[in-house]
DNA sequence: CATTAAACATACTACTGGGTATGTTGCAAT
DNA sequence: ATTGCAACATACCCAGTAGTATGTTTAATG
């Protein structure tokens, strides 16, 4: 959860003593110092976090304004920028937040399932479900996918970006192996594992476009959806 | 073709007399004046098209400035507000432009086939064919689904939107007829229609965040693609 | 109780980018 | 040849926005 460090090598140098203090004083607290009487952690930048997902996933990246999100928080500026260095630090972090669900709920699954099939439509389901369960948080993750060819960026901010294609090619190589597992021990006969699972994970990661929640839905209605998602990757129509 | 009329209902109102002059005097002139001694159309306004689709995929819809888009056409502004009364026009003429090549390419592969099945497999593996082959223009065309939420447009767009999201959903119901068909002529067992076809359409969209084509990439290539693209979603990895 | 720093809010700056108002040029019909 | 209009280019306006500098309040700590 530590705040990565965007935007270095601007037009200010820091020092050698001021970049020890930089590393010293975290940017973010480690612990919350309000309403802490009945003891729950009380987090206050999960609420910017949910905050800005919700925005970048109806707005995008460019067009949600910082002042959208302060001003969907009841709060201004100010607040965000305390915990944030530039948006773009925002929306990496709201990216990295998506990404570790997804990478938990995955390898969750894959400690399931005995052929290399079965283990593979258990992640699929995995992670479909967890796509349904954590819309705003992964529609930004899918941005953040497309978001790669985005030239534009400045130099010290691309480091980061391709440290986030690096999770995600890791995380597609996740089903590939298993897709190749699948393919040595007789449970998969396709060949072309590269191209089958990106159809696969493409038809999982379309929920971000067509899937909003319904008011009242309930688990079972999304884990269905998941279901059916995964056991139709994995049996085709026929 | 014609421009549809965006950004109506403004402060300025329009008399009926300047309505109909409006009316009479097209936006877009029906034919180039320039250069026409080879007896080409010349049609100046898909030089515009093409590069905005390559903007808008490259840097989204919100990141793409129209002088980017007049830079890349050597030219200014003034060329690209002379054809479109708006950058939201722009993206619109790109999006409709992309689901008719789209629209084209499906119902030519909705006349082969005899199953429901064969048909359904036709028409994907057309579909992934005419993503591979205009990926700028359907790249947009993915944008402006996932555009559908944005509530921050002017109630005139709105109307606009909503005839794009209806071609969309024509679109879909493509799929899903042909795949109810199948499920009556017994060559589809799987149920639900709906979130098949999802999955489907998604397996194919997907194709926009990943696929850039390499430079002096074959048509075989992309036909390889697109098959095992569509196969896999009709047969599975079985 | 004084000090200190976190956790914000306020006010401001600099700049970008959509849109417009106004030229300028060249072809074409009269 | 003159007029008219399409097809642009130039120059400008202004609203919005990322980012900053500077207050202000509150709670923990010595």
């Amino acid at each position: 959860m530590a705040n990565a460090r965007l935007d270095e090598g601007d037009k200010r140098e820091l020092s050698e003593a001021e970049a020890l203090v930089e590393a010293d004083r975290p940017r973010r607290p480690t612990r919350a110092r309000r309403k802490n009487a009945d003891g729950e952690p009380a987090d206050n930048n999960i609420d910017i976090l949910d905050v800005a997902a919700q925005c970048f996933m109806e707005m995008g990246f460019q067009g949600a304004s910082i002042d959208d999100v302060a001003r969907r928080l009841g709060a201004t500026k100010g607040r965000i920028y305390h915990y944030y260095r530039s948006k773009t630090d925002l929306f990496f972090d709201v990216h990295r937040e998506g990404m570790r669900r997804l990478n938990e709920a995955v390898h969750a699954a894959m400690q399931t399932g005995s052929t290399g099939r079965e283990t593979l439509h258990a992640m699929l389901e995995a992670h479909a479900l967890t796509m349904l369960q954590n819309i705003a948080y992964l529609a930004v993750v899918v941005q953040g996918v497309h978001m790669h060819r985005l030239g534009a960026t400045t130099l010290a901010q691309r480091q980061v970006l391709d440290e986030i294609m690096a999770i995600r090619r890791d995380f597609e190589h996740l089903f590939i192996d298993v897709f190749r597992r699948g393919q040595e021990d007789g449970s998969i006969r396709a060949e072309n594992a590269s191209i089958a699972v990106k159809g696969m994970l493409g038809a999982v990661n379309w929920t971000a476009i067509w899937y909003r929640p319904r008011s009242g839905e309930t688990l079972e209605h999304k884990q269905k959806i998941a279901r059916e998602l995964a056991t139709r990757q994995v049996e085709g129509i026929i």
